[in-house]
DNA sequence: GTCTATATTAAGATAGAC
DNA sequence: GTCTATCTTAATATAGAC
């Protein structure tokens, strides 16, 4: 079955021509960055457009309002945001899984800081765009994970941990870096080039400490 | 020596009848709620105003401007944010010492959660009023507790961590359950209401597990 | 599809009566 | 000190030519 109007073809899917394609992301290119860096509010379609090499009314070519461009980019936003959570593997090595977890959320905080803090604006303003979603998709993932994560505590193969607020700190001390960026290079001076290197193996250690069973108790099976 | 013209009185200090200042308290009341949630750019005087409930004019006899409100609230709040940093006690028992400070960041995030917010709008839009303050007064204080820390890891009395890393983690811990409260709701469902409770007991486990020196190493003068 | 010109609304700030 | 009325600017969005 190819794509046909079986299912309701989504807006971002829609076949357009190259020229549309390259100035539609272009367009979001600009809007995140100016949403992340002043919010929806102080968000300005001048500023978009002058970003987006655009005239305004070009802009409001391709996307019917400003809302309209805030809501393709946080549409798309969730799915990508969670792709590392959704890599948690129950068969993988439980500190070796949520290590990993660390280190790519982290990663996404270095290489995609503009998504973060526009999710971060969306939150701290109350998710007023995202409820459902955090209510629902994001709660559902979470509570998959919960268990998984519960399932090793159970069997001391990790320290005994509040699964949910584990991944709350997961989620704080990447974004950290991302959203806060502008005080953590003023507090580490002329350190703050080695801030991703620094942040890794910090991050890494207090995971380690964090999870490590201690030995003696439990554990069952071993290494392997 | 009393107050006097010798130092330069602050305006926020300059004497006031008892009207003026209950509408002052009134309208940076009410300002530090809309700047918490809509951003500078989102808030407006009208809004203010509805809350404060004064008429908009009336905001403007107190305030010269919507950003001398936001002035007003921004200075004041980094000395009280940094209070709880100031009182690490180099005599004190350094693990114990942390996690106090841990505590009390915790029940800023709870008992503030506006400030947080504010704070936060601040630096995720790149720190634009607070650039000077951020490199001067803030990265003073921690490059002197960081020394504290430094030493008390050298000793062998906590781990070997990096000690302005280990800052980062203290705020981006407890500022989340205040900045990103909308998500950690959303998440927890109805396990909701015990989250402050279950973040203290979790972020004691997570900073006692990371600070608490590995038994048999460097050791010296063991408790008390 | 892209532009110039413009309608419309909202918000910061002021004037001036009381 | 506080209000109503208003000025002014800036920003979203649209009309209509090309």
């Amino acid at each position: 079955m190819t794509d046909a109007a079986t299912t309701p073809t989504p807006d971002s899917l829609r076949p357009r021509t190259r020229i549309q394609q390259k100035n539609r992301e272009a367009i979001l290119d600009a809007a995140l960055g100016v949403f992340a860096r002043d919010g929806f509010a102080g968000a300005t379609l001048d500023r978009i457009a002058a970003e987006a090499g655009l005239s305004k009314p070009n802009l409001l070519y391709y996307f019917r309002s400003k809302e309209a461009m805030h809501h393709a980019l946080l549409a798309d936003l969730l799915d990508l945001w969670l792709d590392p959570l959704r890599a948690i593997d129950p068969a993988g090595e439980p500190v070796a899984e949520i290590l990993t977890y660390v280190r790519r959320k982290l990663g996404m905080s270095r290489n995609l800081p503009r998504e973060s803090r526009l999710f971060a604006n969306e939150i701290l303003q109350g998710a007023p765009r995202l409820q459902g979603v955090l209510g629902g998709e994001l709660a559902g993932l979470v509570e998959e994970k919960a268990a998984i994560v519960r399932g090793w505590s159970a069997a001391g193969r990790i320290a005994p941990v509040h699964p949910k607020h584990l991944f709350f700190s997961v989620w704080a001390l990447t974004q950290h870096y991302a959203d806060f960026d502008a005080q953590v290079v003023a507090v580490l001076g002329p350190e703050a080039d080695r801030r991703w290197l620094d942040a890794e193996r910090h991050l890494m250690q207090l995971f380690t400490a964090l999870l490590t069973p201690a030995p003696g108790l439990f554990k069952q099976g071993g290494a392997g």
